[in-house]
DNA sequence: TCTGGGGTCCTAGGACCC
DNA sequence: TCTGGGGTCCTAGGACCC
């Protein structure tokens, strides 16, 4: 007793259709799919209602054979927007229960509410957040609680919709272990596929198989599942984690295969463009720019290089993107292209570095900014981070700044992932 | 009639340096 | 005559997730 944690995962269940429908009632009750690329014929089904689900569509089935299935299925284009705003209103009436919570992606998160259930039993606290979202948004979710993050996130799968679901270490054997293998996180069909050459089914085999063969066969995420399968699972709930970002990329389909080098310029200054925004608006650099090209046969390439120094313009973006377009452009048709930043650092500390040098601290950091993109031009970004030294001072306003970041949970987030719109 | 778009993490080989 | 081993960086691919 004392030290075991009580960690929530909130599951919002079918969201986008479920968010269409709260805006428009006539669909409740309704075969409903969300669909990207509806009219192009090379859409997925991306979510569907329990209704259609009910009907034999399930995401992510091709569009032609989701309405194949089911012909009186309603299709509607994702409005993701809409799902941006009704995810950030989810995850605020999460934050008014506890600070921790770790936002997964649009319609998940995880919560760790050890400290924050005084009053009440972690079971009526879920209780009371399922209902809350329910009427006060009109949307349905699944919640799983459970002493780690695995086991929440396993649990709220359980009872869908509309479920809570308590996962104690003592119930494993009855509620976890009968799973098949690739219903747990972190398995997918490869690995289902390695571990039934090794007669391992269901999770319960894997929780029971020899630790240092499933490490032989599958490296470190052999020992990982071995660990969950067990229950085991120590990874913290980071509110920061959703902020911290790897890299940025755009995609897309094109309607038709093309071999044409100007339409394909057209697509990566478009892909270029878009990225750029995005980099901007996060104020962040990419050191590294990626070029996908996935071609007629579905095969998929990806080729990159490090830049001289990190960019964030569309020029310096489409640029690098060419280079690599014409390096490496088989001649086959080209179904897809994709623009991705990599190697992502943080505008703000080139920012600080030129601090430095500044007694007034904001008053000339308009003017600086343009000048140490001049001396970026000129010689590159290691040669300016050569030049300043980062004193104890840096690091504790570093710091200061990071565990201040961790108590104003929901602008951050709000600002950096739910409104990552287009618009500057 | 074929299968989107946004990501993260892990692995592995080669170049290069000491 | 031909030669070790460690460490880091860069790149590409693949598995997985939502």
């Amino acid at each position: 007793m004392g030290k075991g944690r009580i960690i929530f995962h909130v599951d919002m269940n079918s969201f986008y259709a479920s968010v269409e429908a709260a805006y428009d009632p006539g669909l409740k009750g309704k075969p409903l799919a969300i669909a990207g690329n509806a009219k192009a014929r090379r859409g997925i089904v991306v979510t569907a209602s329990y209704e259609a689900r009910a009907r034999g569509v399930k995401p992510p089935m091709p569009l032609w054979e989701a309405l194949r299935e089911c012909p009186e299925l309603i299709v509607r284009e994702p409005n993701f927007d809409k799902y941006r705003q009704a995810s950030s209103r989810m995850f605020q009436l999460l934050y008014e229960y506890t600070p921790l919570v770790e936002p997964v992606s649009i319609d998940e998160g995880y919560m760790d509410v050890t400290t924050a259930h005084t009053s009440q039993s972690a079971l009526d606290l879920a209780s009371h957040i399922q209902i809350r979202i329910n009427k006060e948004l009109n949307l349905p979710c699944s919640i799983g609680v459970a002493p780690n993050k695995f086991l929440a996130k396993m649990a709220s799968d359980m009872k869908k919709p509309m479920g809570i679901t308590v996962l104690r270490k003592r119930e494993l054997a009855d509620k976890l272990w009968p799973l098949k293998a690739v219903e747990m996180h972190g398995v997918g069909s490869k690995t289902a596929e390695k571990l039934e050459k090794l007669g391992i089914y269901t999770i319960g085999d894997i929780a029971k198989a020899d630790k240092y063969m499933l490490q032989r066969h599958l490296g470190v995420s052999g020992l990982r599942i071995y660990e969950k399968a067990n229950g085991i699972d120590n990874r913290m709930v980071d509110p920061d984690a959703v902020n911290e970002f790897k890299s940025i990329g755009n995609s897309t389909t094109l309607p038709e295969d093309t071999t044409s080098g100007v339409h394909v310029k057209k697509v990566l200054m478009n892909l270029s463009d878009s990225v750029g925004r995005r980099l901007r608006r996060k104020n962040v650099y990419a050191g590294n720019i990626q070029l996908t090209i996935r071609y007629h046969d579905r095969k998929t390439i990806t080729r990159s290089s490090k830049l001289p120094y990190p960019v964030f313009t569309h020029e310096d973006i489409f640029a690098a993107a060419w280079n690599l377009w014409e390096e490496f452009w088989n001649g086959e048709p080209i179904r897809l292209l994709g623009v991705t930043g990599m190697d992502l650092v943080e505008k703000g500390q080139a920012y600080k570095q030129l601090d430095l040098f500044s007694t007034e601290e904001n008053e000339k950091g308009e003017r600086l900014s343009g000048i140490i993109d001049e001396l970026r031009n000129k010689f590159g970004e290691e040669a300016l981070l050569k030049g300043t030294q980062v004193t104890n001072k840096d690091r504790s306003d570093a710091l200061r700044d990071k565990k201040r970041r961790g108590t104003s949970l929901e602008k951050d987030f709000l600002r950096d992932r739910l409104f990552d719109t287009e618009e500057e």
